[in-house]
DNA sequence: TGTACCATGTAATGGGTTACATGATTCA
DNA sequence: TGAATCATGTAACCCATTACATGGTACA
């Protein structure tokens, strides 16, 4: 696979969990051959145009399964930005308020949308001895992570609509 | 509020979608301070220590409520390293594979009791002209959260042991 | 009196983005 | 032949963390 391959899957199947950029890219991949966790061959692509193929060495192979067997927790919860702004949101009127709300309640519908057409591509669950698996495992997390961001914000929403609320009794059950 | 003071609010409350070291509170507040976005009256603890009481400024408040108001969509999805080792998970044994998802499910279980733990602060629902409305809205956002999390990796282990799995038929229905 | 916590800062470094910069290939 | 895309890289900068560094206060 090509850097600029890579920089490709991040805007696609990847951009779901994490992201970069070529200029990244490169530089990592200059970094990790010296390091000798992977190297490359040259192909000629057309007259000139030289591709980068690069494959991951043993060396390489080692130190990524001892990260995908490591239970590191850090950097969790995630810094989220609109959850920052909602928690100042009393700050602003009402209507600036609703008006942040629907607006994240669309993107968040647009981006469910989006992966459940991803999901088309699978026609059932993939057996788990699959490498497919993975992929149908992380797409479930990232639409049940979506339908849980839609539910949020139309109860937030009908909350703001709400003409008036006795403060004691209702607490916590949905109707 | 003294950059100390803030530091602390980040462990606690606003752990939840952001965070900041001491480090680079200090730093940003002196920034902010020659941007005139906020000041500080130096206020005596004990005998010597200098305490810096911060206050917003006028100019520092019309700049806040500008980014309160604005609806930028920068930096989503957020980075997630445990999704990307499940994503990558078809590379080592099933069984490490089990221990991290439920490794990662007694995290998620553990972040949903601390905030559940929260939510008794509320003995209802602030009503929405309330300061605490924000609070709470955020606080639900990031219950749902996690209770989507614990419901995505009960899912996922389920899925792991199961023996047999005909591949056609079965897809989303849950049992 | 010593330990936990209050309180403030700087330096080195890492991770990441934006912008700068170049050139080849493919296809209409 | 020109536009979209393939393909690779560097420089400047920003945000943030870890480590370094200092000293005061409160309380047992």
């Amino acid at each position: 696979m090509t850097g600029y391959d890579m920089a490709k899957e991040f805007e696609t199947t990847l951009f779901e969990f994490w992201s970069a950029k070529h200029s990244q890219i490169y530089t990592e991949l200059s970094a990790l051959t010296v390091a000798g966790f992977v190297n490359y061959e040259i192909e000629i692509s057309g007259n000139v145009l030289e591709k980068k193929m690069y494959s991951i060495t043993p060396a390489g192979k080692l130190e990524f399964e001892k990260w995908e067997k490591s239970c590191t927790r850090k950097s969790y919860p995630p810094k989220d930005e609109f959850r920052l702004q909602l928690f100042f949101s009393d700050n602003i009127s009402a209507e600036h308020r609703r008006n942040l709300l629907t607006e994240q309640l669309t993107y968040y519908k647009k981006r469910l949308s989006h992966l459940r057409d991803n999901l088309q591509k699978f026609d059932a669950i993939p057996p788990k001895e699959e490498s497919e698996f993975s992929d149908y495992l992380v797409l479930m997390g990232a639409i049940l992570r979506e339908e849980t961001n839609c539910k949020w914000m139309e109860t937030a929403i009908r909350l703001c609509e709400e003409k008036e609320r006795t403060s004691i009794g209702r607490t916590n059950e949905t109707k």
